[in-house]
DNA sequence: TTGACACATTCCGATATGGGCATATGATGC
DNA sequence: GCATCATATGCCCATATCGGAATGTGTCAA
C-alpha cells in the first residue's frame, strides 16, 4: 500500500499543496468549483477530486446552489493537525533560540575570518 | 505520479502516523534507531526509513555515538506546517462557537421534543 | 582479521495517488 | 423532452509509497 491507507485523514489531505491552496482560498469564503479550478489553474476535474478528498475528511462542505456547487471550508477539520502540532509548541522558542545563536556564531566566526584569513 | 514528488516536505512527512509517532517520541530528547523501533513496533529498517525522510525534510537529525546513531528532534522543521496553520487560526474560535451553537440547538430540540413526543 | 552489533540500503510486490481525458450525472431554461 | 452549463466519475498510465526480507556498511572488541 501506497501511504497507510486512503488519504483518511486530514494530515494526508493537507500534504498535497493543491490541496492546501483549495483551503487558503476558502479562507475567503465559499467558492464554486470552476472558480477554484480556474484560480489555481487546474482543471474541473482535477477541483473535484481534490475537493472530494477535502468533503471525505470533513474540511469542506458544499452546498447546491442552483446549477453550481459551492464550496465551504470547515476548519474544525483541520483541529487534529492543530492539536499534534500543539505538542511541539514548546519546541518553538527553543529551537529559534538555538537557531539564533547560531546566526551569532556565525556573525562572529566571520569577523574572526576577517583578521587572519580574508574572505573567501 | 503519486502525490507531488517524494515527500519532500514537512507536510507529506508528517502524513505519516508512525512517522507523526516517532517525532512524539523523539519529543523526550534524542533516541537510537533500534529504541524507536522497538517502541513503536516496527522493524529495525522501516525505523531507518521513516528516519531517513524525516531527516531529508530536516525534521531530525542524527548524530554517531559508538555504534549508535542518536536521532534527535529539529522543530524548526516544523515551522511551514505551523504557519501555514496559524492562517486558520482566526477560524478556530468561530468554527467552535458554531459547534456550540449546534449543541445548544440540540438540547433545546431535545426538550421540545420530550413535550410533545417522548424521548426517542 | 574476525565476529558481533547497530544501522542503512536495495529489491520486490501490492497498492494508492495524481494527471489527463472521456463521459456520466444534475440542474436550469426553453 | 432537449440543449446547455456545472460538476462528478470512471478509466488508464506513470510514479511513489509502504512493508518485508535480504544484504550491505560501519564501528567496536578481542
Amino acid at each position: 500500500m501506497a501511504r497507510a491507507a486512503a488519504a483518511s485523514d486530514a494530515f494526508n489531505a493537507i500534504a498535497e499543496p493543491q490541496r492546501r491552496q483549495i483551503l487558503v482560498l476558502l479562507r475567503g469564503g465559499e467558492r464554486p468549483v470552476t472558480e477554484l479550478a480556474r484560480n489555481l489553474g487546474m482543471t474541473q476535474p482535477q477541483a473535484s477530486k481534490h475537493l472530494r478528498v477535502l468533503r471525505e475528511v470533513g474540511l469542506v462542505r458544499v452546498r447546491g446552489a442552483g446549477k453550481q456547487r459551492l464550496y465551504d471550508l470547515d476548519a474544525r477539520g483541520l483541529r487534529p493537525v492543530h492539536e499534534w502540532m500543539g505538542g511541539f509548541e514548546r519546541f518553538w522558542s527553543e529551537s529559534f533560540d538555538r537557531l539564533d545563536e547560531y546566526v551569532q556564531e556565525l556573525k562572529q566566526a566571520r569577523q574572526e575570518e576577517s583578521h587572519d584569513g580574508d574572505d573567501q
